[in-house]
DNA sequence: GCGATGACAGATTTCAATATCTGTCATCGC
DNA sequence: GCGATGACAGATATTGAAATCTGTCATCGC
């Protein structure tokens, strides 16, 4: 147990639970871990978040942010609203297919966390038919598109993309054919919103 | 253990095990309990199914068939192929509704045995991808739909309607908005069908 | 004074012994 | 002869006692 060489700060507490998950797993993840890891008793872990669920949540909702600055971007860019529409929608899907490929088993420790903190989650599909929204009534006001109501079609393309983001199909992503299923998905779509 | 009324048959060893997973749930449903369901020793019960895997596929498959009949009658069809499309998935939305509101409990049994059964499952979206794909066809038939590859327009559209009958979204089937969500959606995706 | 500590109670998880189940097959009785 | 039986071996599930964890708080040392 050597002194603290930094504080102890929520972010430094957040990095240390996302290691001992990496570690252990979700199942396994424990406080007294966590503050094993960080050379401090766990007495000092609920000085910063007041319950292990709180500390699960904080993680997760980290992750769930990780692409969205990216995204966002593209949301609120200039240009024609069906080619923002593709890139937003194509980046999601980049983005999701790396870290479902790429470390599997992290992929499953963050879903399970997910699985945990169903408001979170919410809150995340609210930002991102937020995004989807700006792109519809951007498509609108130029004419490109046509619709009633842009918040209900961002979700009804939400809804309909959902192949594409949502992780209970991940292990369709690695599919070779998955990229041109989208590309008619996408195009059906398209076609749809437009006047 | 009275004398068998009348002859053991497959069927009636798929009744007797639908019963015991309605009364036990997927998880304690044994083989020993469906033969003392049907007053025979477990031994009869393997004559019929070589494993209790095979005896739960059958039992799913069962399942998935149920309301097949109606559907594949509305996909056979004449008449406009828009307004087949819209009754077909309607169709499937309200039985999906109807199986999972209606016994929450027995909707969860068929649920994991669906999860044991990918393959019955997978089976299963090829004959309802087929339906879709005879309606896209037909549609293209009468000049209704524009469309390249009605299979693959097919998909996308099973794909795209996920949101109302993939049952992992059965929580959000008793939201009193869903029916216009699915109006919503569906009416995008026939705008972009026609011509 | 103030953040850190660790002992503690109650809740949850682990583990190993025990019981039950699956699938086979030699044997039975009609 | 032929479907049904139940004893059996190995696999799986259940159970309850012991260990660990969560969350609190009185106390410590700087």
């Amino acid at each position: 147990m050597p002194p603290p060489e930094t504080p102890l700060t929520p972010d430094r507490v957040l990095e240390a639970t996302e290691d001992v998950l990496r570690r252990f797993g979700p199942a396994k993840a424990t406080v007294v871990d966590v503050a094993r890891a960080l050379g401090v008793s766990h007495g000092s872990v609920y000085r910063h978040f007041r319950t292990k669920a709180a500390l699960r949540e904080a993680v997760t909702e980290r992750w769930l942010d990780q692409a969205h600055d990216e995204l966002a971007a593209i949301a609120r860019a200039k240009g024609p609203a069906a080619e923002r529409l593709r890139e937003w929608l194509a980046t999601l899907f980049a983005a999701k297919r790396r870290k479902a490929g790429g470390d599997p088993e992290l992929f499953a420790t963050y879903l399970s966390l997910a699985d945990e903190n169903s408001g979170t989650v919410a809150r995340h599909v609210e930002t991102m038919v937020g995004d989807l929204t700006k792109i519809v009534e951007s498509g609108l006001a130029s004419g490109e598109f046509t619709t009633r109501n842009p918040r209900k079609t961002a979700q009804a393309l939400w809804s309909a993309t959902a192949h594409f983001h949502d992780p209970v199909y991940a292990e369709e992503w690695s599919d070779p054919g998955a990229e041109l299923a989208f590309a008619d998905l996408f195009d059906l779509l398209l076609n749809g919103l437009r006047a």
